[in-house]
DNA sequence: GATTTAAATGTCGTGCAGACAATTTATCAA
DNA sequence: TTGATAAATTGTCTGCACGACATTTAAATC
């Protein structure tokens, strides 16, 4: 048999799938898209399409992710591709599965009402089709690797936070409790945090004064680590 | 268009490709192969080949490391998928990085004799093949990443080994020099490591004592820290 | 002005990390 | 036999980061 025949007796579908994290203040989330088409069509799922011959994979990426949720340049990061022979029961389809932080509080309103999504507490997530449940799990140990070395929490929080919001992000993320004193002179000895003048009224009585990121700092200091590890084990 | 046509206009090729680290006591190397097709016929290359319709990706990647190198069960894992449109001239082709730890002196012999592999210095590479040198770079640091927390590095060692040589091995990872004192103290803190009776003779004149891997302990504390990170902002 | 709720702040003890030097073991040569 | 050599082995001290832990402060509500 020739190579051109053999390479074309070989040749695949590969989609692109992505995992969107949220945080709306008090716990994290991911977004979900009922299925429009068969097979499956009706059931949830991450936000995923096929990828074209005359693109790269992380332009694909961009393209589906704003295809069906009308956003945009937002944090994003390839994790791994699934391959699986029957894991697509129409077709021979490779996964490249990506990840994306953002603040669920700048979008959420256009996408609820131009597409078909909905956020769903990590927690509490509807049953998915295909392998896409494996891949939740997943991003959700990369996400913990990550967020333990790396400030990328921040994508994921609106310009202004508060501290216990940021503790509550990472509880949120680590599924733990942490100590408020030892959170805050930690978080703060990164240099990375700046403080307001003003607060935020709402949850408390007393008010939680507002930080700002320092987004130079943040740059040039993302490699070094915070080690935000309650439990190291629990990371991969 | 069709959903069937649009699918099939869009169908790829994936090839697998394979670097595969190793360290000879001294210095770490990779593992390099004369392509012996066109195009690029003659240059230096990773291992690789196309994947098959019925197999995994996982499964290709094994199976492409067998067919050229004869390497079986060895410590392997996925890296990335590189999708840049015109990264192989000849045809569309989505490639899948793997990654690879191997005891250099297990294997090289065989290696050399029956297959057209051979070793290089990291520091001392050819030139090499499409987007191969970006692969390898990438894959650099990610064993960076790995071995500064979890104690992949024992992959890349003989059964029997000795404190100097881990020590010359880190260094060779991090491409840096530690304390002797500092770190034989903090690598025998983990209790991984089991001395044996009889030393090594050849590269001193008191000759250093074996040590062994502890392999339930390695199971169990894989995911442990050991915090070896010489310079923090050298981690991707 | 008393009560309530959550934010903000400080101390102490332990353990690990990094800087640093002297001793021991075995080989080799005189 | 002895002395020189080369590398492995071992120990101390200091400072800092971490974890455990309780009280005070600010603002709203009644």
């Amino acid at each position: 048999m020739k190579i051109a025949q053999y390479a074309s007796k070989n040749r695949m579908l590969v989609a692109v799938d992505c995992i969107i994290f949220g945080f709306d203040g008090t716990e994290l989330k991911l977004l979900l898209i009922k299925r429009g088409f068969e097979p499956e069509k009706g059931r949830w799922s991450l936000m995923g399409g096929l990828m074209k011959r005359d693109e790269t994979i992380d332009h694909a990426a961009s393209r589906v992710l704003k295809e069906l949720t009308g956003l945009e340049n937002v944090y994003m990061e390839q994790l791994c591709t699934f391959g699986e022979v029957e894991r697509d029961p129409v077709d021979r389809t490779l996964s490249v599965l990506y990840s994306s932080l953002i603040d669920i509080n700048r979008y959420t309103q256009q996408i609820n009402q131009d597409y078909h999504a909905e956020w769903f507490p990590l927690k509490k997530l509807p049953s998915l089709i295909f392998d896409h449940r494996d891949m939740v799990t997943l991003a959700q140990q990369k996400l913990r690797y990550k967020a333990a070395f790396h400030p990328i929490v921040f994508e994921l929080l609106p310009e202004k936070f508060t501290l216990p919001q940021l503790q509550h992000l990472y509880e949120g993320i680590f599924d733990t409790l942490m100590d408020k004193r030892n959170f805050s002179r930690k978080v703060l000895s990164t240099g990375l945090l700046v403080k307001q003048k003003d607060k935020e009224r709402t949850s408390s009585k007393r008010g939680a004064f507002y930080y700002k990121l320092d987004k130079r700092k943040y740059q040039t200091k993302f490699n070094a680590f915070l080690n935000f590890i309650p439990n190291p084990d629990s990371l991969r």
